[in-house]
DNA sequence: TCAATATACTTAACACCGTTAAGTGCATTG
DNA sequence: CAATGCACTTAACGGTGTTAAGTATATTGA
């Protein structure tokens, strides 16, 4: 906060006249990025007619936006739920990120109903937009919090993800 | 490390005489914690005949693993490589962690050794383990950092990640 | 026109944090 | 019996987010 202050050369406190806190801060801050995941996503759900290929450059597009911007993907996905032993503190209630997901659900259903095989019954829609929201939010999380990782190439590891979320919704 | 001294009974300063700092201390709990899952997976990996087996079993160990130590798993995979900004602070260098990790390889190089088909090629073992990681990080990181999401039954949801985990070095 | 009020901001301080420098009392040693 | 080492503490530093109180300046109403 202090640091910010500086920045925009003003006293601190200033701050606290426009943001309850620094988490409010930090989700407004985050919320507007994140709208623009949720547009990208909603333009790929209008673009594509075989939901396969829109789920696969939905997710492509997921993962490009947490590397393309680390800290705000770290604000609301890793950092914020932090201190929930102190009764709901910097609980980050983001509308953004619930929009993006509802996306990624429409999506994951889409496959599902186009499914003619026996799977359709045997995958619900919730259960596996949820594993799959955990497939690309573990890939992510990692490559931004563990850079020091030997990781394969990055192409690779985002690919075979891809490959293994696909997987989960066809046939 | 104020809190803990209280509990203790000693100066917040003594703790000082036997960690190198807070980074440290939470390091040390957290590999004997850690040391125990390595374990577990040592004991899956010579229990198991068919790979495949071991590998769902071993996914389950992680989840159980970092549902049951919740505070651990957060230290070590979330919160400690926080700070990179900082050069280096707080970072994890702990050696459980890299072994465990290092089991779930070799039984993925088991199941992809043992496949009859073309994917032998195809699935890179590094590739492969490091997405598996991801898959099951994601999960688990999602269920212990975000508890308020309107999450499908944890049952489903772990079986649905291992479904789809073993899909991806089978066949 | 002049006092009352609202606006935009600051200063000073609080309570907390991890951490360090310096010191204290006590046991062990030569 | 003095010197050294050991286990621990007190006091303080620099940092954090945040609040209470105060201060100019502009805007308003009688």
């Amino acid at each position: 906060m202090r640091k910010i202050a500086e920045k925009i050369e003003y006293s601190p406190t200033t701050i606290y006249l426009y943001f309850k806190d620094k988490s409010d801060l930090l989700v407004q801050i985050c919320e507007e990025t994140f709208a623009g995941l949720a547009k990208k996503l909603e333009a790929i759900d209008a673009k594509y007619d075989d939901p396969f290929e829109g789920l696969k450059e939905g997710c492509r597009a997921y993962i490009n936006f947490a590397l393309k911007h680390p800290n705000h993907y770290k604000v609301v996905f890793i950092m914020m739920p932090q201190e929930e032993a102190d009764a709901g503190q910097y609980e980050y209630v983001g509308s953004m990120g619930d929009k993006a997901f509802s996306y990624l659900r429409e999506n994951v259903a889409n496959c599902i109903k186009q499914n003619k095989k026996s799977r359709v019954d045997v995958v619900d829609v919730d259960v596996a937009s949820q594993v799959i929201w955990a497939a690309l939010h573990g890939l992510t999380s990692l490559l931004i919090t563990h850079k020091d990782f030997p990781w394969a190439s990055r192409e690779k590891l985002i690919g075979q993800m891809i490959d293994m979320i696909i997987r989960t919704v066809q046939e």
